[in-house]
RNA sequence: GGGGCCGUAGCCCAACGGCAGAGGCACACGGUUUAGGUCCGUGCCAGUGUGAGUUCGAGUCUCACCGGCCCCA
């Protein structure tokens, strides 16, 4: 047999291809000339820590599927590549070996630059860009000024997250139980003074423009995004704490999704960490709250907001005067409030709200019922009554059911100034400011007598200075204030001396606007060339882990909402398609160093290939699941790689490009249409496992047709392989382009063309009529398709097998779906 | 506590409400081969987590329960 003679060896291979496809640069984006339709496919761009990982290997190898799909259906295909480069790794890193962030990162991305080169990715390598160069965060330093040109970037004090030994406030997702995520110190609060990007403002649209996203992002990505906006209708009303003590009086407004029950209001609680609840302690009770104090700062929002932790608060020593009834309730200040959600103070009405109620009755508070739900009594049972009910004790609005209540009460409250409809969202504003070097310097300069002052944009970009090793150590205040050179600085407005913010921003910022960078990365006269963007804008569709659900992708489309107002882009969504892949874990668990199951992508490369790992990752599962490593075979895909390149060769031996596969086998060809009429249906569902199922199946004809059919030489044989090729580009570029080489073809195979469906071949002259009796299979009838229903019902019951299994039984009824199936139902 | 997703052979996964099996892995056997971690072929195994319901017909639709995962609390 011939097969001996062709040897697969993925590494000669991938070298081999590697140096065409440098020569050819098939995946160049088309110019503005280019006539074809445009499509733009992205992949969300990693963050260079170290050499690139298994995620990596399956989100980029599915992405890749769309993007050379796109490429063989005629699309004039952007797929672009860069890098998440700005970040605290690499502040670390440099920290450790003391060198600069640069240096550890620039080298991390040659690296993965390189592993994607040899992964075989079809991105057009004239576009990279990484967030760190100047000339990158240039434009996002432009964008940050016309953010605050708009009142959209502010400065405001509000409690953070702080790592005492780390020196850094910390984002709410590196705190883990109360303590930092990467040395364990326990995080507490502090109060400081940071800019902030007013995405509260955008709220509403948000919400409203999910409705362009519906069925085409996950449902899950966009209930997750709704439930974090936590957008609650209800009402403001304005408490006044009495004066006392020397302390005046004070109005103090709450929002509540439940007005109705204002008459069940028995105390006041402010977040104990907020200015209010500073403000409004009575000196006789200083001391308790101070220390109190102390322990709220050592809780994480998490912890403070769990509904299992017992609640604690300390009384203030003053009393709020309820608006609808007049009682004086006692003011506390307690942890279970957040003194950045809402107005940082609520009114509590434990009967109906289990929070409240598990405080109320710690502390020995009145819980009366206000809501007739007909329930136990919340103060016997424990159980607050959230539930519809009908009003009790509530002078007005007694009688009236919830809904109406809330409506009537409302009304009550505006006419008499007390109160007004509202709205509150669970979406605070974006905490944008880091005390970190390795990130976008934020381009604002201090200056005694003018202020805040923008940086003129002719002066950007603000660069960050040369500061390595030892410098960036942390010191409670961002690295950048102790290079005093760079802080220094003469005022833009007045010419006197001023100091530069010291603050980079957080690096979402960086991936909030890159997808529109790409296209026109080289652009020197904004972010982005608006012309450029029309043409491209926006991605059609966008891969990445779900782990970025909410924030990249709400603060992503935050940018695009501001940007569109601005008149800079013409869409309002950035990404139209979003698909989420799986993660790949190890024996049931995610791979992590201290399990001791990290499985190593360059090491599974160079044991099956490129291309036997490609083709696991997207043939073991649906691509949204996870996939088990240990569960799936790259052996057995290399070993179905190797069938095809010897397939090929075969075929390429006993024939050349360009015959009539009119006149080859019938069968064979029209198992090759099928295929690929199912691939293409599948491949635009995202199914590619069963994409490549299909293939496999085209593979195991062909081969059948090759040994014991028409022979290698088969017209219609060389169709079948020629499809494989092609189809074969989009998971294993490596093989396909052998394959279609042994075939007598030039390359590349990338650029081939999607092969054309003939109708006439997907038609099938007979089909299996299965014929029940019962529901129960009693005979199969070789029809043609277009058998009628009467034609099949006198077929079916003149069937001996049906006959045998109705016996005496009378026939009640025959449902007959033509082609496919006769079902006799018996009296 | 609320919301959502998922349970099909030893394993990963297919199956417009219509014959439960497409593909692969693993295993066994036969053939090819000097050899086999090659190739070709054959075989093997579940009645779809459990229990009801709708239907001529349910893996698929409905409800409850069990188990697992995710999000919000």
């Amino acid at each position: 047999m011939t097969h001996t003679l062709v040897e697969y060896d993925p590494r000669t291979l991938q070298e081999k291809w590697q140096r065409v496809w440098e020569e050819l640069d098939p995946f160049r984006a088309g110019e503005d000339d280019d006539s074809r339709p445009r499509a733009y496919m992205l992949d969300m761009f990693p963050y260079p820590s170290g050499d690139l990982h298994m995620g990596h290997g399956e989100a980029f190898a599915i992405g890749d599927v769309v993007a050379r799909y796109w490429f063989q259906r005629g699309y004039n295909v952007l797929h672009p590549i860069g890098w998440d480069a700005f970040g605290l790794p690499a502040e670390n890193a440099a920290i450790k070996h003391n060198a600069h962030p640069a240096d550890w990162t620039y080298a991390n991305i040659d690296t993965q630059a390189a592993s994607f080169r040899r992964y075989g990715t079809s991105f057009d390598w004239s576009r990279r860009l990484h967030t760190s160069d100047p000339e990158y965060y240039r434009w996002q330093q432009w964008l940050f000024l016309r953010f605050y040109d708009r009142g959209l970037a502010y400065r405001k004090a509000s409690p953070v997250n702080w790592c005492p030994v780390d020196q850094t406030v910390l984002a709410n997702e590196q705190v883990i139980a109360g303590r930092c995520e990467r040395c364990d110190a326990e995080v507490t609060k502090r109060r400081l003074t940071q800019w902030f990007f007013k995405i509260t403002e955008y709220a509403d649209r948000l919400l409203e423009d999910m409705a362009q996203l519906e069925r085409r992002w996950p449902a899950r990505v966009l209930t997750m995004q709704r439930n974090w906006i936590g957008r609650s209708e209800g009402a403001s009303v304005e408490f006044v704490v009495e004066a006392a003590a020397g302390l005046d009086a004070v109005p103090v407004t709450v929002f509540t999704t439940r007005p109705d029950t204002l008459y069940g209001a028995t105390f006041f609680v402010v977040a104990a960490d907020s200015p209010l609840a500073d403000e409004l302690c009575a000196p006789e009770q200083r001391g308790h709250f101070e220390s109190y104090l102390e322990q709220v700062r050592r809780l994480s929002d998490i912890e403070r907001e769990s509904l299992e932790r017992e609640k604690k608060g300390v009384f203030l020593g003053r009393y709020a005067i309820n608006p609808v009834n007049g009682e004086r309730i006692p003011v506390w200040a307690a942890d279970y409030v957040l003194a950045e959600y809402g107005t940082g103070a609520i009114m509590a009405v434990p009967a109906h709200d289990q929070r409240d109620l598990d405080f109320a009755l710690r502390y020995g508070l009145p819980v009366p019922v206000v809501v007739d739900t007909g329930e136990g009594d919340p103060a016997e049972t424990g159980v607050a009554t959230a539930g519809e009910g009908v009003l009790v004790n509530s002078g007005p609005i007694n009688g009236l059911p919830k809904a109406d209540a809330i409506r009537r009460i409302t009304g009550i409250l505006e006419e008499k100034g007390l109160g007004t409809a509202a709205v509150n969202y669970r979406l605070r504003d974006w905490l944008l400011s880091r005390q970190r070097f390795w990130g976008c310097p934020i381009p604002i300069v201090h200056c005694a007598a003018c202020g805040e002052v923008p940086v003129p944009d002719e002066e950007l970009p603000v660069p960050l200075p040369d500061l390595r090793g030892r410098d960036l150590v942390p010191k409670g205040v961002s690295p950048l204030a102790a290079a005093a050179e760079w802080v220094n600085v003469d005022c833009p407005k007045c010419g006197g001396p001023a100091e530069r913010d010291t603050d980079t921003m957080d690096t979402f910022v960086d991936s909030s606007w890159y997808y529109l960078r790409y296209c026109s990365p080289r652009y020197e006269l904004g972010p982005f060339d608006p012309e450029k963007l029309r043409r491209w804008g926006p991605v059609d569709q966008y891969v990445g882990g779900v782990e970025h659900a909410i924030l990249h992708l709400l603060y992503s489309r935050f940018f695009t909402k501001v940007l569109y107002d601005m008149g800079m882009v013409s869409f309002t969504e950035p990404f139209s398609r979003l698909l989420n892949q799986g993660q790949v874990i190890m024996n049931g668990a995610a791979m992590s160093k201290s399990r001791g199951n990290m499985v190593d992508l360059g090491e599974q490369i160079d044991r099956y290939g490129v291309d036997a790992v490609r083709l696991t990752m997207v043939f073991a599962s649906p691509p949204e699941d996870d996939i088990d490593w240990a569960d799936v075979s790259p052996g057995g895909s290399a070993r179905f790689l190797s069938r095809v390149v010897r397939l090929a060769a075969e075929v390429g031996a006993a024939s050349a490009p360009g015959g009539d596969p009119a006149a080859g086998d019938v069968e064979l060809r029209k198992a090759a249409h099928r295929t690929v009429d199912e691939v293409t249906r599948l491949v635009e569902e995202f199914r590619f496992n069963v994409a490549v199922a299909r293939t496999m199946e085209l593979v195991n004809a062909t081969r059948r047709a090759i040994d014991t059919g028409p022979g290698p030489g088969d017209p219609a044989v060389r169709e079948a392989a020629e499809v494989v090729a092609v189809v074969l580009s989009l998971f294993a570029p490596y093989t396909a382009e052998e394959a279609w080489e042994r075939l007598g073809h030039r390359p590349t195979v990338s650029k081939a063309g999607w092969p054309a469906v003939d109708p006439a071949l997907l038609v099938r002259e007979s089909v299996t009529c299965v014929v029940q009796v019962a529901g129960k299979v009693r005979d199969r009838l070789e029809v043609s398709p277009e058998s009628s229903e009467d034609e099949l019902r006198e077929l079916a019951l003149g069937s001996a097998a049906v006959q045998r299994a109705l016996g005496d039984r009378q026939v009640r009824k025959v449902v007959v779906v033509p082609p496919k199936l006769v079902n006799i139902v018996p009296g």
